[in-house]
Formats: C-alpha cells, structure tokens, sequence
RNA sequence: GCCGCGGUGGUGGAAUGGCAUACACGGGGGACUUAAAAUCCCCUGGCCGAAAGGCCAUGUGGGUUCGACUCCCACCCGCGGCACCA
C-alpha cells in the first residue's frame, strides 16, 4: 500500500478544483438550451452569520442536502442549491451598541468566516446566487411587497402591548425577554402600549390550512401548523345589556350548556367594561383592571382565577334569565371578542371561578358528578327547557339554529392564529417604507424611489422614548409627502428578522434583476422548492410567514401557484456530547473546523449522516466521528487494491446492484444513516471477496459513494485514471436481473418459531419447501409424532409448521 | 389539559406483519511490536449447559394472527409544540 489516505492534503485541492469549473452553477432555462433536463430545486434554510461561526447542526443539514443535490445531478437534474444570509439582526445591533463597530462591518466579517467554513466541508453550493436580505439591492424587494401589503389594506397600524424594559428603555423582542426579565439588564420586563405595524396574516388562515393538503410536509409540521392556526368552530350569542340596545356577544364552542350560564365574564381590555360599569362599582373595577394590568403573563397564567363583579346585567337569550357582567382578566382579550359566557358546571376554569366568588353552578348536562368537579363531556341536556334530552352534539347545532332564526346569534369559525407584528423599535433591519403626512396620513414610499436605505449612524444606543435609533437621526427623517410635497416625515420602524426571510427562495433563481423581483419566467420553471430543509424551530412562525407571503404575491399575481414548496423536512437538533445544550457558557461546543482538521471534511460529513435518524435529536460523540475515519481508511486501502482486478463474480455483482437501491432509494426517502451503513456493509464483504471483486463494481462505488464522500471519491477516481470529475458521471442504475437472488435461505418454523433454514433454489414451491423442510434432522425431533394442523408457506420467505 | 413523536444490547441505532439486535461505538481475547500507538483477526443481549442445544428478552398488561418490535385496546415513562383560546 504505497499511498495513505490523507483527507487535510486532498481535500483544499478538489474544493478549488470544483469552484475553479463551476460544476455545481444550477443552469436557467433559455431558448437554446433545450436539454437542460428536469428542474430540482434544492433549499436549506440560510444562517444568520452569527460571531460563532457555524454550528455541527447547520452542517447535519447542508451536508444531507448536499448528498441529494449532487445525486440528482448526477440522475440528470438540474439542480439548484443555493445559499445565503440572513444577517438583519439583533446580536449585529447589540455588538454595535458595545463597540461602536457598524453592523454591516461585523456581518461582512462572519459571513465570510462562514463562506469559508462552508466551502471547507465541500458543499456544492452554486455561490453565483449568494444572497444577503442586508444588501439595499435585496431589502429594496422586501421594502416593494411590504408596499403591496400596505396598498392591498394587508398593513395596518394598531396600538398593541409591547414588551418593555422600563431600566433599558427599550422595547424588548420577545426572544429578548427570558422569564419575564430583561435579557440585557435583568430588569422585571412590564408592558407598554405602542401603535405597531401589523400585517393581516389573519386573513389567510383558512387558506394556509387547507392548502397544507397539497403538499408533502412531515405530519408532524402539518400537525404543528394547523394547531398554531388554532381553527375552531362555534357559535356566537349575543346578550342584549338591560335597559339598554346594546349587546354582548360571546363565543362558544358548547352551545349546549347556555341553560347553564350564572354569569358573562369579559376582559379587562374590553372597550365595553367603562361603558357598563355601574357607578358604586366603578372604583373597584377601577383598581382590578390596574392590578391586572401590573400582573407578568405568568401570573395571569398560573395564579388563581379573579374578577370583579361590575354591577351590570345581561339576559340570557334563551331563557331571559338576568345573568350577572364580570370583569375577569383570565379571559383572552384578542381571542372571540374577549367575552365568554360562565358555564361553571361544564367548564373547569369556570368552576373554579364560580366556586371562589359564590357564584351559581347549574347543572345543564347529565352524566357527571357537578358537586366534585366540572362534567367537560358531551351528555344529555336537563333543566334547559324544550332542549332537555337532546344529546349535546345535537343540541348545539339546534340551539345554533334557533338563535339564528331569531337573530341572536349566529354559527362562527375563531382562530388562534393573531396578525403579525410587524414592527420593531430597532436599528439593524429594514426601514418600513411609509412617510407620514399631517395632510395625507400614510403614504407609501413611491416604488421608484425604493430602497429606503438604511442611514449610517453614530450612535446605536436606544433613544429611551421607545423609537428606534433612526427616530434620532432627523435629516434622513424629514422628507417631502410624496402625495401632496409637503413637509413630512419617515417612518421609524424597521422590519423583524422575519422580512427578509418570508421571500429569499424567489430570489436565489434572480439575485441580479433591479427591474424585478425575479423574472416571471424564471419563477414558472424553479417553483416550487422540490425540497426544503430547516429546522422543527422554525415551523409556526418562518415557515407560516413565507406561506402568507407567498399566497399574497400570488393572488396579485406577482407568483404562478400558491404554495412554495413542494416538500418540507426537518432535522434533529444535535445535542453536546454530554447530552445538553451546546453553549459556549457550558463549555461544549463542537466547532466543525476542528473536527475538519483532525478527521477531514469527508468524515464530518459522513459521521453527521451516520449519527442516527435525520429528524431525530441526538447527542455529538467523537467516538463515532473515529469510527467513520476508521471506514474511510479501509476504504481507501480496499479501492486501491481492488481498482486493477478484472471482473466482480455473481455475487458481488449481485450485492451491489442492491446497494444501488437502496442507497437510491434512502437518498429520496432522507434515511441517510442506513445508507451510510449500507456502504459498510458492502465494504465489509468486498474485503473479505477482494480477490473476486473488480474494477466494474468499484469504479461504480466510487460514483455512488461520491455524494456522501465527496473528497475521497473524486481522489480515488482521479487515481484510477480518470480524466472527467466522479461528480460528473452518471448515477448507476440498478439491474433487476442481479438482484434477484437464485437461491433463498428458506426459515423453518414450528409453531411460528425459528427451528432450522434451508438453502433452496427461489421460487420453490410449497410442496417441495414442505417435504424438503419435513425431511432436516432437526424438524423431524420436533415434530416427532405430533400431527400436522397446517402448513403455512410463504413464497421465498419462510414455512411454518402449526403442530 | 390538548396535539405530535418516541421507549429495542453496556452506548448511538437497524428491522413497519415473516431469521430481533444490521451498521457503528465500547468491552474482551489474539497477531504484529523490545514496548506502546496504529492496524489486522476472533468473540461480545441475558440465563442454563462441558457441548449439542434449550429457555427468556423490543416500557407494562391484554387482544388479533399460523406468526407481532411492527396492527388494535388500556396504561406507564420520556421528549417536542401549544396552552386560562371558552
């Protein structure tokens, strides 16, 4: 064995040699390239370049992906694997705030840290579509469809509780807020009103749930999604006030149980409590409100249930009955109103209401024990008047029915899903393109004279006001209205993380077009992302996001369908060695450019495909990374002593052509771990049959294994003489022929246990299976003279003798 | 509480109705070496047995089936998401 396999001094060579002829360029379609072949459009979700370089689990990702991208190219595809960044953020910001350092600095630093880290591990990204949503050239895009969003009435400003750090004086994200204390200072975080931006994600959440039904998502995320969409079906009732027109209306899923309702309970951010509250009351709401209001969200939460009776009445449309108004500020404001009717002996939260204040429990549903607890299943009405004995699911839909031939309520769909906050008081993200004019109120940017650019400042401190740093800056805020040419002035927010994000897999297919968002053509032939990998984190609110979008650009027809991506998967998190969260604070972090240096690129990438199941969370071992260089060595040493032998026997042959399948098929199907133990193992039998295994079958290997292994395959493939890369061949093909076995190990079962196996020709029939099986030295003890019940026989697999 | 996922050797895991424990790690033994490392070869679920062989074992308890890690029912435990959403 004359040459040692050396991954550090290979490795660099074959990366410059790829880049160097732009292998990996994913092609556009034009008129005269006819024979592009099938599209495959490729996407990991970008990285925000963070100081700490890249994280072993955005190379679990990148480097599984990477192993599909380039066996797709070698079955013909044209394949589309881009990358970018996703750099607007708040660690840039923060840093600034400390060193006086411009974001743009730091991010240009890290992303070429990262460039680096990622082109170290081979990856056969096609950089010549490099994207960065902090480039004026990007945002100015997502600055045009934030104005599509306004000018279709999806943008909206409206006053909403922020988080707040009264110490810092500044807004808080709430990533920022860590059990309900301010990340920076500690400080108790409190809420204050803000008019924010908003967008009417709202809108679509019917779509966005139904259309999850045309594409191939893990269940899992399908699951999540639908859950965070929260859609429920219910009735509306409305509680005229006494003496008054005015009415209550309030939301229930249990209809059913209106006989039982002893009280209306709304929250305290009810415009209607002022309204109603009677005057010998009003101090004591006065004060509950104000409490409430000083109350984290984790007392609201967890704290016994309070209210404040406001002295007013409504009536129960059903049986006129005058039932008592409550404030109580466990009753979600955002959620089917904000008011709730108060069915304490069918709901726990109001039992444990009505038990603390005294309030009536009425039992409307039989079946459970209402002296105990609250009986939440469905039953048979009582004491509900014409209603009684109607089971519950019948009830509800017979009372809705009732209350809407009179009019006094009606049949409604609630969601959990809110509209999205669109704001943020911060410097390092996109200016919200909209100018404020006393005479015309918002006006948007005019679309020529995108991008609002993000000024330069001096100073990245907060302003304490709650605005965001560019409010300081008052010649970039000054402006002409574009309607009317009058004085006016900037909006001062700028976008969340999320902007830039919500559209950037349109633009990887047009990175360069200043006239478009991206070429209509170009959108016709990549959409939809064939396959799209991220992270489980980012499913309720990255992946539910560019949907939105998505469906927006495409009902104003900017985008031909209405669901970007086609396939959705998603990796395990990978744990430290010992189990925890990496952290630099706990010390055990793996920097994949340490394990580059010992191991090499090729065992990195090998050992993160081979750790376990792709979308399962699992703890790093270095052990394991050891075993994988150990495999790669053996490797080298096998092709090397094989690549000159003449021709592989029948069993060899055969075996192989069953790796090509199942390493096909596990590729499509993510199941990475099992193909790279499927390599072992077919190792593992070359070595011992290397006398009669020969170039044919190894020449192939290389090809098959060249996705996984990108490095050693394309060395090992050189040596042997080639000229053309390995990643340039085609992607073997199985032949049915060699798979089909000629003879099967035949099991033998007595009673459905393993007794004996048989080697037999295949498809051998029953008849001869059983007097073959019948005749082993081993079955006749067994059977001795037991009689034969039956005989089950299954073709080329086992027979089982029942005695 | 609701939704989803999972529970298999000493460890990571394989097998989705038909040979449980592939592949790898770790461990043990041997070869090579003055020695060690590296490498190579053999063994490695538990129990009984000298061996042949047998019995037991996929969280627990039932069920369906000729046959169950796999399907069904009930339960226990762990993980992730949501959660005063009426």
């Amino acid at each position: 064995m004359s040459i040692k396999y050396n991954p550090q001094k290979i490795e660099k060579k074959w990366q410059n040699f790829w880049e160097k002829k732009g292998f990996y360029r994913a092609q556009n379609p034009a008129p005269s390239q006819k024979r592009l072949g099938p599209k495959f459009y490729i996407l990991v979700e970008f990285p925000y370049p963070s100081g700490d370089g890249l994280h072993v689990g955005h190379v679990r990702s990148y480097t599984a992906l990477d192993a599909v991208a380039r066996k797709k190219r070698m079955q013909g595809f044209n394949v589309l694997y881009p990358m970018g960044w996703d750099a607007f953020g708040l660690p840039a910001e923060n840093y600034a705030i400390k060193t006086g350092i411009h974001p743009s600095i730091t991010v240009k630093k890290n992303i070429a840290n990262f460039k680096r880290q990622m082109k170290s591990l081979g990856l056969s990204f096609d950089w010549e579509r490099e994207i960065n949503t902090t480039d004026p050239k990007y945002y100015k895009w997502t600055q045009w469809i934030f104005l599509q969003l306004f000018k279709n009435g999806l943008a909206y400003k409206k006053k909403m509780p922020i988080n707040w750090c009264p110490s810092c004086k500044i807004g808080l994200a709430n990533e920022e807020v860590v059990d309900g204390e301010c990340e920076r200072c500690g400080a108790q975080a409190t809420i204050k009103e803000k008019e924010q931006w908003m967008l009417k994600i709202t809108k679509y959440a019917d779509r966005l749930i139904k259309d999850l039904d045309k594409v191939n998502y893990l269940e899992k995320i399908k699951a999540q999604q639908i859950n965070w969409i929260g859609k429920s079906f219910g009735t509306e009732v409305d509680f005229k006030l006494e003496k008054t027109d005015k009415k209550i209306t309030v939301f229930t899923t249990r209809i059913d149980t209106i006989f039982g309702a002893t009280a209306v309970v709304i929250s305290p951010e009810n415009p209607l409590v002022q309204e109603i509250t009677k005057k010998e009351k009003e101090t004591e709401v006065k004060r509950y409100i104000k409490q409430s209001k000083q109350k984290s969200e984790f007392e609201r939460i967890n704290l016994e249930k309070t209210g404040v009776f406001t002295g007013a009445y409504c009536i129960n449309p059903l049986n006129n009955e005058k039932v008592p108004i409550w404030v109580g500020d466990y009753v979600v404001a955002a959620y089917g109103g904000g008011a709730v009717m108060m069915v304490p002996a069918h709901d726990a939260r109001d039992y444990q209401f009505a038990k603390k204040y005294e309030l009536a429990i009425k039992e409307v549903v039989s079946g459970g024990d209402i002296k105990k607890e609250a009986f939440t299943d469905y039953g048979a009405l009582i004491n509900s008047g014409e209603f009684d004995g109607l089971s519950s699911e019948k009830a509800i839909k017979i009372i809705t029915q009732w209350l809407e031939q009179k009019k006094l309520g009606r049949k409604t769909i609630q969601y959990k899903l809110r509209d999205w906050v669109f704001s943020r008081q911060h410097y390092w993200g996109e200016p919200i393109p909209i100018i404020h004019c006393k005479k015309c109120g918002q006006v948007p940017v005019l679309e020529k004279d995108l991008p609002v650019k993000l000024p330069f400042v001096k100073k990245y401190q907060p302003t304490g006001t709650g605005e965001s740093p560019l409010a300081a800056i008052s010649s970039w805020i000054k402006v002409k209205c574009p309607k009317c040419k009058g004085p006016a002035k900037r909006e001062t927010d700028t976008m969340p993380n999320w902007a830039g994000s919500s559209w950037y897999f349109m633009r990887y297919l047009d990175p360069k077009n200043d006239k478009k968002i991206t070429d209509p053509k170009k959108l016709k032939y990549w959409i939809p992302v064939d396959w799209y990998n991220g992270g489980m984190e980012h499913t309720t609110l990255h992946l539910l996001y560019s949907r939105f979008w998505y469906k927006f650009l495409y009902d104003i027809k900017v985008v031909p369908q209405s669901e970007p991506y086609a396939k959705r998967t998603s990796h395990g998190i990978i744990l430290a060695q010992d189990s925890r969260k990496m952290s630099k604070s706990w010390g055990n972090v793996i920097n994949p450019d340490d394990i580059i240096k010992q191991y090499g690129a090729d065992s990195l990438r090998l050992y993160e495909m081979f750790m376990g199941p792709f979308d399962q969370m699992i703890a790093w071992d270095t052990k394991g990374i050891i075993g994988v260089r150990r495999f790669l060595d053996r490797f080298w040493n096998l092709v090397l002593s094989c690549i000159n032998n003449k021709k592989s026997n029948k069993e060899i042959q055969s075996a192989f052509n069953k790796l090509i399948k199942k390493i096909t098929e596990d590729l499509d199907n993510a199941k990475f771990n099992t193909a790279v133990a499927a390599f072992m193992e077919f190792s593992n039998l070359v070595s011992s049959n290397q006398d009669k295994t020969g170039k044919d079958v190894i020449e192939k290997l290389l090809i098959l294994f060249a996705p996984f292994a990108s490095h050693i395959t394309e060395e090992l493939w050189s040596l042997s003489g080639f000229k053309k890369s390995v990643h340039l061949q085609k992607w073997p093909v199985y032949n049915p022929k060699l798979i089909k076995e000629e003879k099967i190990t035949l099991v033998i079962q007595i009673n459905g246990k393993v007794r004996d196996k048989i080697e037999v020709a295949v498809d051998i029939s029953e008849n001869k299976a059983k007097e073959i099986a019948l005749s082993q030295e081993k079955i006749k003890k067994w059977i001795a003279d037991k009689k034969i019940k039956k005989v089950v026989f299954i073709k080329n697999k086992l027979i089982n003798i029942v005695v």
